[in-house]
DNA sequence: GCCTTATTTGGTGAAATGGCCAAATAAATG
DNA sequence: CATTTATTTGGCCATTTCACCAAATAAGGC
């Protein structure tokens, strides 16, 4: 598969989804059940505008689902594969820190 | 694990040192092995500099190892489970593309 | 219908990002 | 040692990102 441009920016869009502190506390809080956004608000301390503005980044992205009850609206992850994906991030993280190199 | 503020951080670089596509470009490309900066260079089609720039971006976050030898420095991944990554990945990517939900 | 609660949307501003170019560094070669 | 080749560094500029706030929308309850 020679990934097209288009493939390539979809890929990126679903990774960059989750590489960002707030995004992927987040989504590590939503590997336990759906919350709704003031669930999250509460977990991550910003302001509920900025909240809701990475669930909708999330959501674009592929990476997570909702679903209105009530007056609230519940999210969820889209795929549980996200123990994995994080393991394998796990192994990468500052395990070197190696600053300097060549 | 209550994942302190800092390991979060650390978690969130590695996986935005994935989500961009040139770098994610990079990335897919090393899963074959090893390549020089020139190499990548030709394979992104951005100024060397700038390939530059995302190499150590992607080496400070703990994906990459790098090695001189001669006039080249050659790139490889820290870690063989970028695999498995984007199978994640691309079980997200797009699959719903939802646009519209709440 | 009016009030309250939950969420999104639009605007703004500061900071980060990603591209290019030119200059600096490092190693090999004549 | 001067030159060539590979790479990094620093500067600059346009764009994007991420935070806040205020206002708009949606649903439920009195």
């Amino acid at each position: 598969m020679p990934t097209t441009k288009k493939k390539l920016e979809d890929r990126a869009a679903v990774i960059k989804a989750l590489g960002h502190p707030s995004r992927l506390l987040i989504a590590q809080s939503l590997m336990k059940g759906e919350r709704c956004v003031c669930d999250l608000k509460d977990l991550v301390g910003v302001d509920m505008s900025t909240v809701s503005k990475h669930l909708t980044l999330m959501r674009e992205a592929g990476v997570l689902n909702c679903e209105k009850r009530g007056l609230n609206i519940y999210y969820s992850l889209a795929c549980d594969c996200l123990g994995d994906f994080l393991r394998c991030v796990d192994r990468l993280a500052c395990g070197g820190k190696k600053t300097t190199c060549c």
